[in-house]
DNA sequence: CTGAAAGCGCTTACAG
DNA sequence: CTGAAAGCGCTTACAG
């Protein structure tokens, strides 16, 4: 029955509908949102003629009278190839899906310089393309961010802290996942630890640096900052941060990495340098991607839960378009994956004895 | 000057700017769309009040009257975690990519069965939400792509080949890829070469596994059904994968991986198995996804264009909304990558004496 | 070169 | 319970 329309040349109109239906427009809109106010028996007529005659709503004509357009912006970082990561394709996959079930769509944006500088975040809200977005890959330097206003310009950030007080978010619990991996790392003997991480703008790895830290020193594992190396989130940064470690500390025997694919990096670069994991240097990552299971040796590493992360932080956007007053600040849990990058420390039952001195 | 429109209880509109400028709202109109009938001197004057006034069209207005939305949907095929894949991620950021820069927004929708029996794949351009959709991950299965049409339902399908003939497509060339695989897999002296393959109703896939028959043939090398087992396109699915085949033929020298993550997961189960991974056994891959480069060994594979293909496709989907005419059909080329996963087949002098037999 | 008016396809008070 | 009318904020012939 919808088929016929196809082939129409003009689309049906609720004009159309109500003169076909010997109805006002008004009427037939009415049905259209199931206002109560009409009849059943109207209701079910108009349905019917709607029905036959493959009528649509316009949506722009709907979204112009209503002043609401049902669609979210997801809002990317400005890196190289941010669709192509898993991190944020999952975090995407979340949003899309509960945006679905909740009756939104949703559009993709890139805060490219350029576009922060236009105040595009503010203006696809102004020009009526999207009800509000949600902010993915944030920092510190983001100062565009003090712009997003619960009432005016609706925003959440996911899978991060905000620099701004006002902002809601949804999170990861980032300082928990990186405690897990301490205590695990610390189990196995682990002393002579190497901290690849990046990103030194942004609050969730701030915390995962911090955790860390204050485990060590919890342990009174002396540390400086000739253990801890930039990765810049990626591979190869990773692998050179790696190989810098090692050159300044041969005695090392574990490397905990921000993020899976920087442990990916330094995998591979242990692997060119001859040295084996896990038994000569455990190596844990950050996030469990997919593909992290599978690698070798397969990955030891914490599972963020980004699609819970993605699919709250629409949830919770919508409740705010919706009316919702209350701030959001959502952390949810993480759990630790051990697979088999991690071992005993080699060193371990002399550091052990030692540590009793 | 922008900045003070947040604050507005209203936005400023066309009719704000009109009364302000002293002149009709049509003029207004005009200068905004910057028609060569109004007289450079009022353009300018108009153009300052607009600016004054920090005005911002409502985009919701001018694609009510001008039937056009300026955008498109990307439609992602139904699988689990798509997004997430770094395959569809890359064709993603190619099409974000050029559709920015032509003035195009983008949507996400997931053809998932749900939506395709409601025709929402024609609904989102029947309700104007896009002018035409650039559709991912398609296969023979597909029925509903008939739907599309050039002129009424504009789409085009990003690497594949459609089932239909007037169907636009732009799309890697995998046979060509698959080509340059074997020739380089023939001359390392691999003449027991299992295949892993996936997607036997998608065409670009069927291409893979006829020009890999086609080379095996042509070498008079044996092959049957026996040497190929289905991968699922996932990790677990090429590590089931490979477990069969070396099951089956303990002999094979090298396995042919239709996509990067079948491989990967095909090395992890060849890790398990202690078959070494290029001395023992060669694998190599299809996508050159970028974490391919860093896994162990690094992965030999063919490098699939896909953010150029995403890009094509979107600029051609626009070049169609424009007016254009003839039919899309571009092929884009590949290149062979060639890293560690790949040696010398273990058998070659035994079996390259043999083959002259 | 510019203006007055109709129209795009809906929703929303306001009557009755 | 339903209708007539105004309005959302633009664009586009049609006049002049």
């Amino acid at each position: 029955m919808t088929g016929q329309s196809a082939l129409a040349a003009r689309q049906v109109s609720l004009r159309d509908v109500a003169s076909a239906a010997s109805v006002s427009v008004a009427t037939v809109s009415m049905v259209l949102n199931n206002n109560p106010r009409i009849s059943r028996a109207t209701h079910a007529r108009v349905q019917s003629v709607m029905d036959k005659l493959g009528y649509q709503p316009n949506r722009l004509a709907q979204s112009l009278s209503s002043k609401y357009t049902n669609v979210l912006a997801i809002l990317m970082p400005d890196l190289r190839n941010a669709f192509a990561d898993a991190y944020f394709g999952e975090v995407i996959s979340g949003i899309c899906e509960r945006s679905s079930q909740l009756g939104y769509k949703v559009m993709l944006e890139q805060a490219k310089p350029a576009f922060i500088d236009a105040k595009k975040h503010l203006e696809i809200i102004d020009r009526r393309f999207v009800d509000g977005l949600v902010i993915l890959g944030t920092d510190e330097t983001h100062t565009y961010l003090a712009d997003f206003e619960p009432g005016v310009y609706p925003a959440v950030i996911a899978d991060n802290l905000p620099a701004f007080d006002h902002l809601d978010y949804v999170t990861s619990d980032h300082a928990s996942g990186a405690r897990q991996l301490m205590s695990y790392l610390l189990q196995l003997g682990h002393r002579k630890i190497g901290l690849i991480t990046a990103g030194s703008q942004i609050r969730s790895h701030q915390m995962i640096r911090d955790s860390f830290r204050a485990r060590l020193q919890a342990s009174d594992i002396q540390h400086d900052e000739t253990w801890e190396c930039d990765g810049m989130f990626t591979e190869e940064g990773g692998a050179q941060a790696a190989l810098d470690l090692i050159n300044r500390h041969p005695e090392l025997t574990a490397l905990f990495c921000a993020n899976d694919k920087m442990a990916l990096g330094a995998m591979h670069q242990l692997r060119r340098l001859r040295i084996e994991v896990p038994r000569q240097v455990s190596v844990v990552g950050f996030d469990d991607l997919h593909h992290a299971a599978f690698v070798n040796p397969a990955l030891t590493t914490v599972h963020l839960p980004l699609m819970q992360v993605g699919a709250l932080a629409a949830e919770r956007l919508i409740e705010r378009l919706r009316g919702r007053t209350e701030p959001v600040r959502e952390v949810v849990g993480t759990h630790l994956v051990v697979r088999d990058s991690t071992a005993i420390a080699r060193d371990a039952s002399h550091l052990l004895s030692e540590g009793a001195d």
